[in-house]
DNA sequence: CCCTGCGTGTGTACGCCGTACAATTCCCCC
DNA sequence: GGGGGAATTGTACGGCGTACACACGCAGGG
């Protein structure tokens, strides 16, 4: 009989599955590449074969997660086009609160690439590249917070409706705030397109 | 002739200076317990005398850093308030951000506390209790992501000013949309208090 | 004066970690 | 059936945090 531990080949699926699974169940401190392997019912260094390096396990892990992301509408107007997407992703930071808080830590490439694209969405929707920058970078400095304060929140002295509330109030604050600042057009003119991700992110396509 | 190494006796003081240095110079992986104590010219378990463990070296580096802070005005209106503060803690990050984004990542409880201090500043200023943590919390997040953001951020492809001019982009964002948010009145009367830092934090005196 | 106790520093050791390397096993295709 | 490449394994190395037993030096009481 074939022993159940070659019963399933070894994946880069599988793996990954695993690695999230471990880092939801212990914590990012819980995922080691022995105990993932343990988990999997493989030695540790059959990993290796997939994977690179852990630091390459991150990178597979990021982009399974944003595999989940649910590209933008490509109709409507700005305003619609951030609040799905910092919904989007906020919904998919809640259904892997510790891993996508892990990534945000590691800050994998992945993730810098993908948000790129929502600049490309909000160009779509009529707005120039440069405040399209600005908007989408503001949004995203305020997701990123919010997805670590909502990491460590301490859900027996807050609960999930106030950090919805928390949240939304946050975004309405935000959406008045770019409606206000955009009225004043001119003074957004500055010069140099902004850039802090890859380089050529924003030239990407989708 | 008393040896160099015991020159100068082991202190808290020197532990965190020495790590903070390191971290600033090797980045968040450069700071290990041995290389700290190799830098500070003793072996590795000296260290343990002053500190219990490498979490609460954390502590204590995290109040040397917010010991740097400048309490906010007793005066003024609650949007200088906002903007001296957030200033100040950008400008802690900025003279130690190696520093400071690891401590940010681990989110010792120091900090959370010390945040609560600037929902009082508010209040004093006019605004009720509930308004004034929706303002901070939502602030916080702003300069949470900020700080993650700039950590990361490659200067060869970004300068300071665009930085600073993102920077202030959002503040002026969110002050206008507080603003905004703000003359709805009524509709901020949510009921519970929002707690997701420690437990009476807000309560606890300067 | 000694000696004794305690605060400070040291050396060694254990169990983790990531991963390099060589040996082994498995499976597919000829 | 046999050959070969891919998959898997075992072993080993250096680094980590830190528990523990010991060594040293100096203060205060006999």
């Amino acid at each position: 009989m074939t022993p159940a531990t070659s019963r399933t080949p070894l994946t880069l699926d599988r793996i990954v599955d695993a690695a999230i699974e471990l880092i939801e169940a212990e914590g990012p401190e819980g995922l080691s590449m022995r105990r993932l392997a343990e988990r999997l019912g493989s030695s540790t260094m059959a990993t290796y074969h997939h994977v690179a390096d852990r630091q390459a396990l991150m990178e597979a892990i990021a982009q399974r997660l944003l595999a989940e992301l649910t590209p933008g509408p490509a109709d409507g107007d700005w305003r619609q086009v951030v609040v799905t997407q910092i919904a989007e992703y906020l919904a998919l930071s809640r259904r892997h609160p510790a891993t996508f808080a892990t990534l945000l830590r590691s800050r994998p490439t992945a993730l810098v690439t993908q948000v790129a694209h929502i600049v490309d969405d909000l160009t779509n929707a009529g707005l120039d590249e440069t405040t399209a920058q600005l908007v989408v970078r503001t949004t995203v400095r305020y997701l990123m917070g919010t997805v670590l304060s909502e990491g460590a929140a301490d859900r027996s002295v807050i609960t999930q409706a106030d950090l919805d509330e928390l949240f939304s109030f946050g975004l309405r604050v935000l959406l008045a705030g770019f409606d206000h600042a955009l009225e004043d057009g001119p003074a957004l003119e500055n010069g140099p397109a902004l850039e802090d991700g890859a380089p050529g992110a924003t030239a990407a396509g989708r």
